[in-house]
DNA sequence: CCAAAGCAAGAGCAGTGCTCTCTAATGTGG
DNA sequence: CCACATTAGAGAGCACTGCTCTTGCTTTGG
């Protein structure tokens, strides 16, 4: 009599198979925090859950698609952190919410070192991110580019010349990303998302080991130095 | 008769040693290009040398030792690259050579792109680099830091007021690193070193795809950026 | 109600890092 | 010059990995 409600998508079956799939996923982002993703191992995740691993295989075809599936969490969990700072400094100038952007991507990242390496390290060996993750990953770009944006409509950007070879790509870039923002300002908040990372990956990978100590305020800085070099300013 | 010459230490035994060890590294470099660092397999390098893996523990005690040599090679590899980068710009201004020296790196992690994920990528899992690593890890660092020494022996440089809350540290920094060189242009330049292992390494690791075309001109301009940034002008 | 599809289990294959034991070649001191 | 000690290599073996295939069992939909 009682049909199944619309909530529970087409019986105890499918429901288990969520379910199921979500423990995996769980279990593996447990051994990927605290082992790293080279040991994440298909056989101890099922071991854990106490099933054998063959079983596995009918949640995901293969190892990788397990660490696809761990990536774009990886960067969803990343983008909502991103957003989550610029959110909380929603009342502030740009350049502060920019700061507050490149702050909470560290802070992600020093909280989830492995998961960051997945993203933003080398790719795993042999493996070559599939286009599912790319909606994830642009998160991040997205939202400064929204800062950019912001402040733009505001009070326009500091504007820091091009040289006549890169006009072109600039041109290129700003038509594909953000067509209403100058090319300049484009340009330079791409170069600005890649080193903020490059300052996140030197921290978290160790390159700053009796380099930099007080790393928390060199970062803050260096995130201020960025935002000045977008054309943002702190009012 | 005929004592052993002195290039010959410890007679024939010893010469089979570095040479056995150099075969290994070198196969093992080649297994590093061809697939990167978590699909190299001491049976394989074995296999290859036609010997038997056990055989190999002779000379290096665990994989990871293996790795670290390759680690340290890699480091002076790309520290030599752009040592020579340096060199040939010898006569240019220092921010002529700071904007080589970045292409040199840059060119190098385009030519050895798994060496460089072994070195600048996520840290093999499990494994941090001993102290052996250290010296020729600052190869480049210490020559960026040589070309700020010399823009400032010429002109100084252009020097950017720092918030009170990093004084302290920079002020650790250049006493460290560099004493005779003004704090502010250590903190800069250090932000720089690392952001530019940023830009390499969204350019490596794929995150410019379908973002940066011109790689070369963007790449060009932003070291460029990063020059002015840490004080350097192009005269 | 029954065939079809989904699922778990087990065995098995080829590969890995690493250890241990044994033999043979190579050095070295008396 | 020879006995002893050191060292290199070989082979077997352990515990592990990803992945495949077959075999039954359970759920599901017509």
């Amino acid at each position: 009599m009682n049909a199944p409600r619309p909530n529970a998508p087409q019986g105890a079956r499918a429901r288990a198979r969520i379910e199921v799939t979500a423990a995996i996923k769980d279990e593996a982002r447990r051994q990927l925090a605290a082992e790293g993703a080279a040991k994440l191992s298909l056989r101890a995740v099922a071991r854990e859950l106490g099933m054998v691993s063959s079983a596995l295989y009918r949640y995901f075809p293969s190892r990788d698609e397990l660490l696809t599936a761990l990536i774009i969490d990886a960067y969803d969990s990343l983008g909502a952190a991103a957003e989550a700072a610029d959110a909380k400094a929603a009342g502030a100038v740009p350049a502060e919410r920019w700061v507050a952007v490149c702050e909470a991507v560290r802070g992600w990242a020093l909280a989830h070192p492995h998961e960051y390496a997945l993203i933003y390290g080398s790719p795993v060996p042999g493996y070559s991110a599939p286009e599912t993750t790319i909606p994830s990953a642009a998160r991040v770009g997205l939202l400064l580019i929204g800062i950019v944006r912001d402040a733009y409509q505001r009070n326009g950007v500091a504007r820091t010349p091009l040289p006549a070879e890169l006009k072109p790509e600039a041109q290129r870039m700003a038509a594909a990303l953000a067509p209403d923002l100058p090319p300049e300002a484009i340009a330079s908040m791409i170069a600005a998302w890649a080193q903020l990372y490059g300052l996140v990956g030197f921290e978290l990978f160790g390159q700053f080991n009796k380099v930099v100590e007080d790393r928390e305020a060199f970062f803050r800085h260096a995130a201020a130095r960025l935002a000045h070099e977008v054309g943002l300013v702190f009012s």
